[in-house]
DNA sequence: GTTGTATTTAGATAGTTATCAAAATATCTA
DNA sequence: TAGATATTTTGATAACTATCTAAATACAAC
C-alpha cells in the first residue's frame, strides 16, 4: 500500500500532475495536453496515481474529470513519519 | 534533485534500511546481513541513497559505517510541501 | 609484501516501467 | 443508427532497475 503510493511519486510527470491538480480538477483531455506525452501515455499515468490513492476519477459525459484525493495529505504525512520511525514493518 | 530523493524512496529495501538506520549508524556489513539480498546488491542500494543525500558514509578502517543525514527530514517536509502547492517548475 | 576481511565495482540478466501508435470503448449529437 | 469526440486498452519497444556472481579495491595484521 505505502508501496504503490511511493512509486507514484518516483516519476516526474505524475508529481507534475499531482501539482497541476492543485489548481483545481480536469479532465484527461486537458491534463494530457500540458504535457509532451502521448494521451496514452497520460493515461497510464492516471492509472498509477488513482492506484495509489492519490487522485479520483468522475466520468462526466464523453469526459473524465480527475481532481486531487485530498485525504492522501494525511496519508501521505503518517507515511513520511512512519518511514522515519525506528522499524516495526517486516516483509 | 527531488526526483534522486523520491527515486530513492520508491525501492521498499531502501525505505527499510532508512528505518534499520533510526535505531542509529551500522557498517555495510552489519547493514547487509540484515537484508536477503547480495552484499553488493545492498552496496548498489547504499549508493542510492547517498546519492539522494538520504545518508552518510564515513570509512573507519576496514569498514564503511553508514547514518541517516538528518537534516532530510527538513528536505523532505519541504519537498512534500511544495509537491502539494500549486506548480511553479517548468520542464 | 602477503594474507584475510570488508566493501565496492563490473558485467550479465530478468523484470519493470515509460513510451508510442493503433485499436477498442464510451458518450454525445444529429 | 451513424459520425464525431474523449478516453482507455493493447501490443510493441527501449530504457531503467534490482539482482546476482565474480573481480577489483581498501585496509589491517602479520
Amino acid at each position: 500500500m505505502s508501496d504503490s503510493l511511493f512509486k507514484a511519486l518516483a516519476d516526474p510527470t505524475r508529481r507534475d500532475v499531482l501539482r497541476r491538480l492543485q489548481r483545481g480538477p480536469a479532465t484527461a483531455g486537458e491534463l494530457a495536453d500540458e504535457f509532451p506525452q502521448a494521451k496514452a501515455t497520460l493515461s497510464h499515468h492516471f492509472n498509477v496515481l488513482k492506484a495509489a490513492g492519490l487522485v479520483r476519477s468522475q466520468r462526466k459525459g464523453q469526459h473524465v474529470v480527475y481532481s486531487l484525493n485530498t485525504s492522501v495529505f494525511e496519508e501521505l504525512a503518517r507515511m513520511m513519519a512512519e518511514l522515519f520511525k525506528p522499524e516495526k514493518r517486516k516483509r
